[in-house]
DNA sequence: GTGAAAGCGCTAACAA
DNA sequence: TTGTTAGCGCTTTCAC
């Protein structure tokens, strides 16, 4: 194993000043950089991670609790995954992975100085997590909104607003029957906090233009067909629904033909399922980054807002 | 923050006792034991992970490179890493997330010494990868089975049994031109290896039954329906199906009623879709723990077979 | 602009 | 059964 002594050796100078080159924390001569940056190319000099967050007592290391359970749209977790990442790695930062059901996982990573801080998703109104979360010694950023974010910073998509939004289109389409279809109702008894911002500025904003509104949980599978049927029986007089429910989008979408439908799912998602032609784009990758890029900053000693909601954009509409 | 001479202090003990208390490396008095696990809980001492790798030369963490791109099945890759992580915790290993598209991370991960062993999915036929697992100094284990793997650990499941037994099922219910739907294109074109050994698993038995075969790749999106239109359309003998593609399930079942199909998924991601009864159950978690069981096992200085595949489970029959 | 050396917190000889 | 101590490979004072 090449270590720091090696590349010093070679590039003739001392352990000390190899590593200021590779930090970059005092000035060097032009030959020396030369010189040394030479020696860990052809050395492949690569510094031991441990040995340097021991020494720096920093890990470069940030916490990710994943959800894996029932209920999460798996697409979506993916894509905000794919933003953490590479928002983490462009500055130099590597990823744990914590599953999200593990009560103990943070306290295990931030105890024993694995990681310099936290990204903790599905977040629910009351999370369990919130007071070790507000404890903690390390930066965390919670993608999701608590009841009580006090102390906290937080990030996630303006659901209310997305709810407000397509109300608002619903109203200046015509409408005067509208419905909700939300997150299956296991997402809802743990109370993940953006189906009730969502129903929220949709119902709101539904009333502000007198047109009737109601919103339903529906099961993410193929359940979601009956209880389709079921709800438009009762309801005919039902116009339009926004469906923000990934996993029910493909068995509900032939019976919702003749109905006017919004979605809310990443774009790809909805381009999959045919009879989808408006979508209200759930920016995943986009909250990754700026949730990754959130507690970079704050490990940076830079000052972030506390709480990013990031606003929906325009009605997407898809040719086909 | 808490170190060992702490605990040490606190205990009456010198601090290689509390190292030997914790690792149980040697024996220790019941009494000291006693006093010193007292002390560790009093002050809540967490080893510092870094200190602990820097010198014993282990990081208990396991590089896992999960592939984001396009096409892949998330939902199988939600429960492999699921399987993963719960037995990577189980023997106390941490897991680092890397992407698979980052060609130089498992480098990286490896050179810096952060992880002591990896675990490499969505493996494709003539992966680039190989060349620098084989060469790697740290125990690496496929999940995949490329064309070439001479001096590797793979694990996956075997679809080519798989292949084979819905074949022979079919020719056994008196079918005599039967189909595979499988991946999609792109999952073809990067060659990765399961869709090819399904399919010959499949053509295989149903050439040894005289049955008449032939394999289709199918978008994962609704895309897919149209495509099997096109397919019944033209080959209206085809009275049976075999499905392999998570996302084209949904869309194409409807237009499958009158046909004997079976899936190949995991069983809850069948159980969304109806009209679908017949299973060949993906056993996605399985594959983790075993992945994951096979590396450690390794590092545990066991020996492993080099290559495992798990036999499917006898047809899932399912109620509705 | 550069070097020497004192730790960072732990493990694992070595010694008793 | 327990203690002493030399590292592990790096960062960062302190000194020049």
């Amino acid at each position: 194993m090449t270590t720091i002594a090696d590349v010093a050796r070679a590039a003739g100078v001392s352990i000390s000043t190899v590593s200021y080159v590779m930090s970059g924390k005092r000035t060097i001569s032009e030959d020396t950089r030369e010189r040394v940056q030479q020696a860990i190319v052809t050395l492949g000099y690569q510094p031991h991670a441990s040995a340097r967050s021991l020494a720096s007592r920093r890990s470069n290391v940030i916490g990710l609790q994943v959800p894996l359970r029932s209920g999460v749209d798996v697409h979506v977790v993916m894509e905000i995954v794919a933003g953490i990442i590479s928002a983490a790695r462009a500055r130099h930062y590597d990823i744990l992975l914590l599953t999200g059901d593990d009560e103990t996982a943070l306290d295990r990573a931030v105890g024993s100085s694995m990681v310099d801080a936290l990204l903790v998703m599905d977040v629910s109104t009351d999370d369990p997590r919130i007071p070790a979360l507000r404890a903690s010694p390390v930066p965390a950023v919670l993608i999701g909104v608590p009841a009580d974010a006090e102390g906290l910073t937080v990030v996630d998509f303006d659901f209310a607003a997305a709810g407000r939004q397509a109300a608002i289109q619903f109203a200046d389409d015509g409408h005067h029957r509208v419905a909700l279809i939300g997150a299956p109702p296991e997402v809802l008894t743990r109370h993940t906090s953006y189906a009730e911002r969502l129903s929220g500025g949709f119902l709101d904003a539904a009333a502000e233009r007198a047109v009737a509104a109601t919103v339903h949980a529906f099961p993410s599978s193929a359940d979601a067909a009956d209880s389709l049927r079921a709800l438009l029986a009762e309801s005919p007089e039902i116009t339009a629904v926004l469906v923000h429910n990934e996993g029910a989008l493909p068995h509900i979408a032939p019976a919702l033909a003749d109905r006017d439908v919004i979605a809310l799912c990443p774009v790809d998602v909805a381009r999959s399922v045919p009879g989808i032609h408006r979508v209200i784009e759930l920016p995943a990758d986009a909250l990754g980054t700026v949730a990754a890029g959130a507690v970079l900053d704050v490990l940076d000693g830079r000052t972030v807002p506390t709480r990013t909601l990031l606003p929906p954009a325009p009605l997407t509409i898809m040719s086909t």
